[in-house]
DNA sequence: CAACAGAACTTGACATTGTTTAGATTCTAG
DNA sequence: CTAGAATCTAAACAATGTCAAGTTCTGTTG
């Protein structure tokens, strides 16, 4: 999308034009490529063209490239979520949609999915913390719509915390599985949609409000 | 535990007696210290007395240590997991036990937890995989109470293979969201374990045979 | 018991990495 | 047009993963 502006921006000149955001593009293609964790600056800087210390003038260093992702990660997940939302009227339908939303967004975006959550690119404690808003305002989609399905009284009145954190588990947790183990090595897009849907609709009958 | 024995033998000898336990204790011990990404073998044999090229004489690299904690880690899990079946009968409430001792390894282990769950751990495609059986074994427990409740009449007939997934992502969700999470900075022991108890408790709800 | 083979270490080196400092170049206000 | 800020390069540093070549120990065999 982005990556074809900004990385081929009068590649003769001496000032790149927008490299920040070649950068971001080129850590991303390359994290995709070879794991989150062995990707370097130096291979980022030099496949934007660029020296090896031309990215300290964009980021504070290494952690803070990864870090900038991460927050460009979690708003694309929240747009992801929220779009899954509004695809239906009901709240439950919409719960449901939410939580095969997140295992897909996981799922296609793998690279990027694992950049972001990473306890070291938090900020310290007491500190604004962009990145924490970041989180926030993704899980905010669920959190809404949970308050949204105990007024329709669709779901059980319980601690609306409790059921949004059991929800956020289910479908984080899948898409660790799905990204992490030996397991998942053959999954292909179709049976992580039906993993996603199954683990979501067993989740979900935990807590309705009407027991048939 | 096996740490004193293993790395305090014969401080002043050329051979170090147990090097590969030692540099595996001191890892471990490092990771927990700074983190499972930024530890460095070289820091490794530092503490274990030992020039930087000793440990090539007991791992292929840097990654078949990790993965050699990674795998002990799983079995540790799997012991876990097992002691707290077994410390009631009904297999419902083993299934709640097992939940909670998942969340409460992830917490106590946090440094090990970290190692046990990353791809680019696992060995080729084909190849025979240690780590993948270690994992396997890891999750049959949660496999057969699952099994052992059906059989019950506990909890519903499903294809049982989706009840497993179901319940492990959620307490492997609940997991990795209290370690990673800035949200949760402030977590203690014991509210871990409430969390984890009314996240299983839910769930499992969603798959009883009996709805009253 | 002696000598030898192999295992367990060390030394020294290499390419690469993250990062800093000093300097060069280009852009942009005034 | 020109000063100063923004953007980049070049050169260097310490540290890392890893390897090849030696050194020292240990157990086995004659």
């Amino acid at each position: 999308m982005s990556s074809s502006v900004a990385t081929q921006t009068k590649p003769g000149r001496y000032h790149h034009g927008d490299l920040r955001n070649a950068l971001l593009d080129a850590a991303r293609e390359l994290a995709s490529e070879i794991g989150v964790d062995n990707f370097t600056l130096r291979e980022v800087a030099r496949r934007a063209n660029v020296s090896p210390a031309a990215p300290y003038h964009h980021f504070a260093d290494k952690r803070d490239l990864t870090r900038a992702l991460a927050i460009e990660a979690f708003s694309k997940l929240t747009t992801a979520l929220s779009n899954a939302k509004h695809k239906k009227h009901s709240p439950l339908e919409q719960l449901e949609q939410v939580g095969i939303a997140y295992v897909m967004f996981a799922f296609e975006h793998l690279a990027e999915f694992r950049f972001m959550f990473r306890r070291e690119l938090c900020a310290e404690e007491g500190d604004f913390d962009p990145l924490e808003t970041a989180g926030i305002n993704a899980q905010a989609v669920l959190h809404n719509t949970v308050l949204e399905a105990q007024n329709a009284k669709q779901i059980i009145a319980e601690n609306p915390q409790d059921i949004v954190i059991t929800l956020w588990s289910v479908v984080h947790g899948l898409s660790c599985i799905l990204l992490e183990s030996p397991l998942s090595k053959t999954t292909t897009a179709k049976s992580a949609k039906n993993m996603a849907k199954s683990v979501v609709q067993l989740s979900i009958q935990g807590i309705l409000a009407h027991r048939e």
